[in-house]
RNA sequence: GGGCCGUUAGCUCAGCGGCAGAGCGUCCGCCUUACACGCGGUAGGUCGGGGGUUCAAAUCCCUCACGGCCCACCA
């Protein structure tokens, strides 16, 4: 059966997908014990349910593929543990986003319909990315049983269980605070959860006329605030001053008019204000502003809510603005400010706003009724942990930063307004004080009397009645948890945590989480805070951030800018294993990746070049009679004997870059650099095997066929294992292909081959004259092309006299000279012919007899490397005439310095002498 | 305001104390029976600027400039 000449990516994709499913090869289950036999665990990132594979996953999910895969071949038990999150608001708002097509509301529907919709949604495409993942070909065990779920009964167990235990500790607790309101998803985000943002805006300067006392209130020359938001001005309860500002001190203790409003205000020193700012003059907005809040606390001054949850004008904010929205009302109040001649100032300024992360709008500062968490205690203690070198950073540079938000750890906002989540597992009675229906929006205020105490309690086990009042009306609190909570407790609840399982023990803590930089207090330090808070154990040895996948042109890809690459369409255009290889080689650990198509083109070419290296060898095989082929098969099996064999300096050279490459890929793999491993397998295959090492295994003689190709074989064999982590298709096929052609029958897939371990050492002294003969070969290639030798003839070169060692070395290698470098015959030594092209090495010049030599061409190329020679010269000798340097310089460099001099200086006096004869 | 990262060939990026590299692009020549998704060859760089440490700096330290990101109650 023909091969094609290019790889078809399809057919094998697809058959080896399926083979590995059949063969449970990424099943995993705990060993023994974890201290004798430890595994390598990843826990997958949980991709929301609302997700369709982007960029971002690939990079990824390939990089824990990579990693799954290489340590599984290293002979860990390793288990990716698949899973998927339930994505709260964001998942709430694409479900409500296709209710508002059909013309409905949430509220429409109820929670309960609403809730069916959502898992209906969650049933049908909640796998749609495993799917995906799966097609990349990512090492995930996908059978239903074993995918976990946020919002399943394990984990919702998890959750209630940490809920509770928390709860009991008084570290969750109720509060009314200033949170981060999103007016479009309806409810409470944390502080991480808002993004901040440049905006242009303006500053405006508003006066506030004095307040002088009296009838009817004579106004004077009061302050003059500046204020980014005028609307909240209709909230303003005092006017702030620094306690020291000379320009205000005086206005202390005065009071002065809320213009648009009849409002008499007081006018306070607080040393929150900064006097360099603006006026030097603040407005104060409790009831809208964090730090106006802390003012306030601080003076003891009304809060006056005018924005409603709704992003609306409330009653408060006055007859002329209520029920305004508020970017409406920030132009009346700007318009109605210059009416009444109140407005000093208004300039073009660009400040940051808070959005919200999940639809971009700007939120709103609200003084609301919420559930938080104090984590003060576990961030403490995820301090020590990492401190004491428990955690690692890959790269390092990220410890800092989760570090530092860790010692300014804030209190965590819960609650979320949402219906899709962990419902909060708390009861109110009715007829107390203490109810949830005290500030949601569009629901009754019927605040009891009664001071009866929340209780805990799921849906299923659900207090029966009332503590303080004996009421049996009790009603669940109707918020949910933010979806981050469930994702916090994720590396253990993923094992079942809090049931003690055997899979717990074995698998928690894990190796490695490997994430991107963008989720690092969100998640990563949560979780290690969760993890020693319920377990006493870091979740994870190990830390890997990777960057962000962006557009050719460095821009972040976004859908409204339109510059998205499907990484669907690119393993359907180039094959997953090229799309893997291109992603694998340009990400280095934290830093974003400028994608470009032409990336991906190198990969699959590179993917075609195995696939044709591979052909190659296998229709050598095939002319080779059994017996030899049987031996051959025998080399791959046990590649060290092949260290017995009479080998050729091309032969041991080749072996001793292999075992290089083994070594340096393992190594690179270990220490989360795919990058490196990745270009290093690609070098050595494409530049030193391909290129030199398979060429040469043309010229071997009948009598040597048995050893050139047994390691040719074990060469390309050992290197579809050490890239099969990275490009798992492609090298299964042909590993494959090739051990049946050897005639090794195996039911075997390539993951669960032990990596190679290849024992040679490379040979300092092979190297340097492989390099030697490579040389050669290079100088002759180039002066023919140079000197347009027409490709397909044969020439005849003429050298030097050269030493013995030097000599033996070429007449042992001379049928490389003249098979790569297209020559004649072995004349060295003879005395060159007159009109010849000259071209000098270190250690031997080269002649090509030419009758139609051009000279002037020659000199030019002649003169130009003798110009670099010569200050290559100057540069060495420099060095070698400092005695700091001969004194100090370890040995070895001083050495390889005047050997390096020395051959500059042979070199050029063969130049030099070349060129005498030209004349 | 604090912090982090980056600045190396035309482009994208490795290298992070000891001879400046790769891929793509350029230019020249080749369908040499594995591969034109290929082969051989070529040009192209004061490693952002300035100081310092060192026998030796793209690499370590300081500083400046530019670009990007994160954090902070930046009215």
């Amino acid at each position: 059966m023909e091969l094609p000449k290019t790889y078809d990516p399809k057919p094998v994709e697809a058959k080896w997908l399926e083979k590995w499913a059949k063969d449970k090869l990424f099943e995993s289950s705990p060993r023994s014990s974890r201290e004798k036999d430890s595994p390598f665990v990843i826990v997958i990132p949980p991709p929301n349910i609302t997700g369709a594979l982007h960029m971002g996953h690939a990079l990824n999910n390939t990089l824990q593929d990579v990693l799954t895969r290489f340590w599984k071949m290293r002979g860990c038990e390793a288990n990716w543990v698949p899973g998927t999150d339930h994505g709260g608001i964001a998942t709430q708002n694409v479900v409500e986003k296709a209710l508002k097509a059909e013309g409905k509301k949430r509220n429409d529907l109820g929670r309960e319909k609403f809730l069916e919709r959502m898992w209906r949604w969650k049933q049908e495409c909640g796998n749609t990315i495993l799917e995906q993942l799966k097609k990349m070909g990512c090492a995930l065990d996908l059978r239903p049983e074993n995918v976990r779920f946020t919002m399943d009964d394990v984990r919702g167990k998890a959750v209630t269980e940490a809920f509770k235990r928390l709860w009991g500790k008084g570290l969750i607790y109720r509060g009314e605070r200033m949170i981060n309101w999103c007016v479009r998803c309806g409810t409470a985000l944390s502080d991480i959860e808002v993004e901040h943002e440049e905006r242009d805006s303006k500053l405006w300067h508003i006066h506030y006329p004095l307040y002088v006392g009296g009838e009817g209130g004579l106004c004077g020359e009061g302050p003059v605030v500046a204020t980014t938001r005028p609307e909240s001005m209709l909230g303003d309860t005092a006017v702030a001053v620094h306690p020291e500002d000379k320009r205000w001190k005086h206005l202390i203790g005065k009071k002065c008019r809320l213009p648009l409003t009849d409002r008499i205000i007081p006018i306070i020193g607080d040393r929150a204000v900064d006097p360099k700012f603006g006026t030097g003059a603040v407005k104060v907005t409790p009831a809208h502003d964090p730090v106006d809040f802390g003012i306030g606390q601080r003076n003891d001054l009304e809060s006056r809510p005018v924005i409603g949850f709704d992003g609306k004008m409330t009653p408060l904010a006055g007859p002329e603005y209520r029920g305004l929205d508020r970017d409406a009302c920030r132009k009346k109040v700007v318009e109605d400010l210059r009416a009444g001649n109140l407005l000093r100032e208004e300039k073009p300024y660009r400040h940051s706003v808070g959005v919200c992360y999940r639809c971009n709008q700007a939120v709103e500062p609200l003084v609301s009724k919420q559930w938080f968490l104090n984590m003060e205690d576990s961030a403490r203690k995820a301090i020590e942990a990492t401190k004491q070198g428990k955690v690692r950073f890959y790269p390092q540079s990220w410890e800092k930063p989760y570090l530092n938000w860790l010692e300014n750890i804030q209190d965590w906002c819960i609650s979320r307004q949402i219906w899709w989540g962990h419902r909060i597992p708390v009861w109110y009675c009715p007829n107390s004080k203490e109810t949830f229906s005290y500030d949601r929006p569009g629901m009754k205020v019927e605040v009891g009397d009664v001071d009866c105490k929340p209780m805990f309690g799921t849906e299923l086990d659900r207090p029966k009645q009332c503590s303080g009042c004996g009421s049996a009306q009790l009603e669940q609190d109707p918020d949910v948890l933010d979806t981050w909570f469930s994702s916090a407790l994720w590396p253990f609840s993923v094992f079942g945590w809090p049931d003690k399982t055997k899979e717990l023990g074995y698998y928690y803590p894990t190796t490695v989480l490997v994430t991107g930089y963008e989720i690092l207090y969100l998640w990563v330090a949560r979780m290690v805070m969760m993890g020693v808070e319920f377990m006493g154990e870091v979740p994870f040895r190990d830390v890997y951030i990777h960057g962000i996948v962006r557009d050719r042109f460095g821009k972040k890809m976004s859908k409204s800018l339109g510059n998205v690459v499907d990484p669907l369409v690119l393993m359907e255009k180039y094959g997953t294993d090229a799309m893997r290889f291109a992603l694998m080689t340009q990400t280095v650990p934290g830093r974003d990746i400028q994608f470009s198509e032409d990336s991906i083109v190198g990969a699959r070419n590179f993917c075609n070049k195995i696939y044709n290296a591979t052909r190659y060898i296998l229709m050598i095989l095939e002319k080779l009679p059994s017996e030899v082929r049987k031996k051959i098969a025998g080399h791959v099996s046990e590649p060290q004997n092949l260290l017995k064999m009479n080998l050729d300096l091309a032969d041991r050279w080749i072996l001793g870059r292999y075992s290089q490459t083994v070594q340096s890929a393992k190594a690179s793999f270990a220490g989360y650099r795919v990058d490196e491993s990745a270009r290093s397998i690609y070098d050595f295959l494409w530049g030193d095997f391909c290129d030199w090492y398979v060429e040469i295994s043309k010229l071997s003689p009948p009598e040597k066929k048995t050893e050139v190709f047994g390691i040719v074989c074990v060469v390309l064999e050992g290197c579809l294992k050490l890239l099969h982590p990275i490009m798992p298709y492609i090298t299964e096929e042909l590993w494959q292909v090739l051990n049946d052609k050897l005639g090794k029958k195996s039911e075997d897939c390539l993951l669960q081959q032990k990596w190679p371990d290849f024992g040679l050492l490379p040979n300092t002294q092979d190297a340097e004259s492989m390099r030697m003969m490579k040389d050669l070969i290079t100088a002759i290639r180039t002066m023919r092309s140079e000197f347009g030798v027409p490709p397909g003839e044969k020439i005849e070169v003429y050298y030097d006299k050269m030493e013995n060692s030097l000599y033996n070395l070429y007449r042992d290698n001379v049928h490389l000279v003249i098979n790569l470098a297209k020559v004649k015959g072995d004349a060295a030594g003879n005395n060159p012919p007159r009109n010849s092209l000259q071209y000098s090495l270190p250690w031997v010049t080269i002649y090509i007899p030419r009758s139609e030599v051009d000279g002037d061409k020659l000199k030019t190329k002649l003169n130009k490397e003798l110009v670099s020679l010569a200050s290559e010269i100057e540069s060495l000798s420099k060095q070698l005439e400092n005695q700091d340097f001969v004194s100090r310089a370890p040995r070895e460099k001083v050495s390889e310095i005047k050997r390096r001099h020395e051959e500059a200086r042979q070199r050029q006096s063969r130049l030099q002498e070349v060129l005498r004869n030209l004349n």
